[in-house]
DNA sequence: TGTTAGCACTCAAACTCCCTGAGTGCTAAT
DNA sequence: ATTAGCACTCAGGGAGTTTGAGTGCTAACA
């Protein structure tokens, strides 16, 4: 395996994912830089085939890389440029858009941002919520026996949920109730706000609690929705206007997308390149998915990913991807130190 | 134009919906009913066509029905059946599913049981918050220099944001912004609050409003967000499966669903036909969408709509059109007699 | 020993040509 | 007014041919 095999090898990947067709030898010879003859250059694309880093779709065609063939391109040979200043001054603008960088909305700025950039499908999950600390819980009357509880968390997320009880409550035995909450919730960390720990809490209180069961219930189910990950999609055209991959495929993709959910959720550092002949859960015929991630006090607390096809410029697109996530890493980290700020909106309603 | 031609028009409309290929003169002919010979068919065909109720794709090929073919058979030829008891049971089970029918939810399962039913898309868009009242608002400290705004509407909507001040309010200070907001907001309809009672109100305070600048306007951006008619869609895929459909032209009109809120919004009566063609702004070739309203108070506060290939079993879907729209119409008129009950979830958050 | 020119070979894609059959319009008979 | 008959049209499909990019192999060369 000589320089020159890895040498072809790249120019094959480089050239078959600007034009799509499968390369030649003499297209390869051609090329500045490589310097010998298209018989030689014939010869080593044997050897590489051999080896299983390239293949052809029918004999009398040129070479496309084979899985593996992507694979050594990208860990061994390709060297991605440093994005130059100006390029992360741009960058920084996106992010930026319609706002100060914080939360919900950064997250759907980088995920819209990287689908323009790369021209492929985005996805962004976040789980950050299940790590932070209750710092609010609220009872808050809404109507005849429905009471809204409200939590909010230090990450600044925040929740409401509508219940209906059996009785309306006095105003004491609102506040009462509200203080236990908050005296026993408050600082408690999202994670831990198990069933089973409600359970307890509901417990402790004896059968007085018995009225306020919804109430109890409404609360887990919020904080059960806050330790899911938020998955955040863009772009999800880029994959339909994408020539290499089958439209059947990429609708049973997205109408299935929480399966990402366990790829983004797997842990690992730096960037990740998986395609989708592997991993079993995320399956379009010729795609791959570059993955990152983002940290928060030095814990992983989210994932970018972008979904594209296989012919991929990932000289280009990991740089972008690198990036953003050391940008949301900063910009997250940075606003931890202050208390949670921030804007958000919650909806809901029956008609 | 008489009997015997309309009946032909509507055989070559339902053959055509049946099987998808251009239909002849001889198959018309064969189907029961008609009793007349192939040339016979023909030249009434050969007039419907002079009329412009039908096509050619070219010389040697059987007619296909053209839009104005279309309007006439569902206007005046086709007679929907009616829902057998059975169905309108599996329906209202397909309403109920999980949970009780309101709000949201309710919203939810139709739009989903009529994408199932009809292996069309279905979308429905609801704007009944801005015909609702404010019912609560409060304030709500949520960390350092944080106040939470929280709206409830009489139907049951919940609304929150985040907003940050230059100080911190005493509890004094919140108390009695929060009485002072609830004095003159309680009551008022969504539909009112708009920029200019906001800056009254705001005025009417005085130099102390200033610092409570971005809590009132966290509370227009709410109000905002109740007056826009919520979308809610679902089948998406099914437009995909569909081989009359272009997916590039499916995927654009995904990407822009806003644009069909102001076919939605359209003001009439009973059950509304158009064609991509049409619209303008809803522009997928060869596609229909059906369209009926929901009311409440008898005022029309929603619209659902079946989009789907315009070779589509009009005389099905129309039935089952008509069913969700009636049922939500009592559904939530019901409901309204009684305060505003009702479960509901809002999100937010900053990483 | 590594590189190169030359040549015979392969094969997908594109093109042509032809046939088939469904469907038509027109006309003349009923 | 309806029908049978007939000549005509034309998309779609299959078979055969051509084209050209690309290959592997071999023999000559440095």
């Amino acid at each position: 395996m000589n320089e020159r095999k890895l040498k072809i090898l790249a120019a094959v990947v480089e050239e078959y994912v600007r034009t799509g067709e499968p390369v030649g030898s003499k297209a390869i010879a051609n090329l500045p830089g490589i310097g010998v003859s298209a018989a030689t250059v014939r010869n080593d694309m044997a050897m590489l085939e051999q080896l299983g880093f390239l293949e052809q779709p029918h004999t009398s065609a040129g070479r496309v890389p084979t899985i593996s063939g992507y694979r050594l391109y990208i860990e061994k040979i390709m060297t991605p440029p440093a994005l130059p200043d100006s390029e992360r001054e741009r960058l920084d603008n996106m992010l930026a858009e319609q706002g100060p960088m914080t939360g919900e909305l950064l997250i759907q700025n980088a995920t819209t941002a990287l689908a323009e950039l790369t021209q492929c499908a985005a996805v962004v999950s976040d789980f950050s919520p299940k790590f932070s600390v209750i710092s609010k819980v609220e009872v808050i009357p809404a109507g005849k026996r429905v009471y809204v509880v409200l939590l909010i968390t230090s990450g600044g997320a925040i929740k409401n949920k509508a219940c209906r009880l059996e009785f309306d409550l006095t105003n004491e035995q609102l506040s009462m109730f509200s203080d236990y909450l908050a005296k026993h919730l408050e600082g408690v960390s999202v994670e831990e706000l198990s069933e089973e720990r409600m359970a307890d809490l509901a417990a402790a209180m004896g059968a007085y609690m018995m009225t306020m069961a919804p109430l109890v219930q409404g609360i887990l189910e919020l904080s059960r929705d806050l330790q899911q990950h938020a998955l955040t999609f863009s772009g999800e055209k880029n994959l339909f206007s994408c020539e290499d991959l089958d439209k059947m495929e990429v609708v049973r993709f997205i109408e299935h997308k929480e399966e990402l959910i366990k790829l983004l959720d797997d842990s690992f550092s730096g960037i990740r390149v998986l395609f989708g002949e592997d991993g079993g859960s995320f399956v379009i015929g010729n795609s791959s998915m570059i993955v990152s991630k983002y940290r928060k006090g030095g814990k992983s607390v989210g994932s970018l990913g972008v979904i594209g096809p296989m012919r991929l410029d990932y000289a280009k697109v990991i740089p972008y991807l690198e990036y953003f996530s050391q940008k949301i890493t900063d910009l997250i980290s940075e606003e931890g130190e202050e208390p949670p700020p921030e804007e958000q909106t919650g909806e809901q309603g029956k008609g």
